[in-house]
DNA sequence: ATACTATATGAGTATATGCGTATATACTTG
DNA sequence: CAAGTATATACGCATATACTCATATAGTAT
């Protein structure tokens, strides 16, 4: 089986593409997925990790919960974060070396 | 020179992440990117292939070019928009499989 | 010059979403 | 049971952005 060019994507499968794009598209939330980069963390460490408020990480973590980009574990009172999604590293280097080259394009003036 | 892993970003870098992320938050320019994956086209091309209005496929082309992921060639009274950006069809290439995990779940009833 | 075509943009409106404050829930301990 | 701690959520406000309609700009042709 040979790997399968770009098929066009169903509306409902375009609907998630961009809400997945969507739910990496805030900077506290990206935060909050390289601090777990380093493994689970709950939320008070990611409280501290981030400087974000309790309630804010709370809620950004929900979303990435809902996402299914984390999972969660309880234990006792805290409960741990982590990455669930392995295609989330992978995304985030691509990402980031676009916007490297990016950079280093401006700092040399971007005129062109 | 060694893979490097993840190195934490700067506040600038995270904002310029979150912001290429936002780009790629909406259905109708993936339509745009996909309908470019085939080559070159100019506007009138892409609103028949997206269905959109020329107004408003005219703004997310612009938003596209903006963030770099687009180019656009003039040729009379025509202008043709194509993907510049090379990380673009591997980036879609990782989501869209990441979606397609998700849809099968789905499919067989995702209660877990 | 005028008329026509292709593309871009300004203005207004509706919707979505991030954040802070306060409160609710869940769990532990005494 | 009450009190304390960790996490989640409801509400309201402010802002961002997608969309439509109308118009502006750029280029072609007569």
């Amino acid at each position: 089986m040979a790997k399968k060019p770009h098929r066009p994507l169903s509306e409902d499968a375009l609907q998630l593409v961009a809400r997945r794009f969507a739910v990496l598209a805030e900077p506290m939330r990206l935060r909050l997925i390289q601090a777990l980069f380093a493994g689970e963390k709950n939320v008070s460490q990611l409280v501290e990790a981030t400087g974000g408020t309790q309630a804010n990480v709370s809620r950004h973590l929900q979303t990435l919960l809902a996402a299914h980009i984390l999972e969660r574990r309880k234990e006792g009172l805290q409960v741990y974060y982590s990455i669930s999604d392995p295609t989330i590293p992978p995304l985030c280097d691509v990402v980031c070396g676009a916007i490297e080259k990016q950079l280093a394009r401006q700092a040399k003036g971007f005129g062109k």
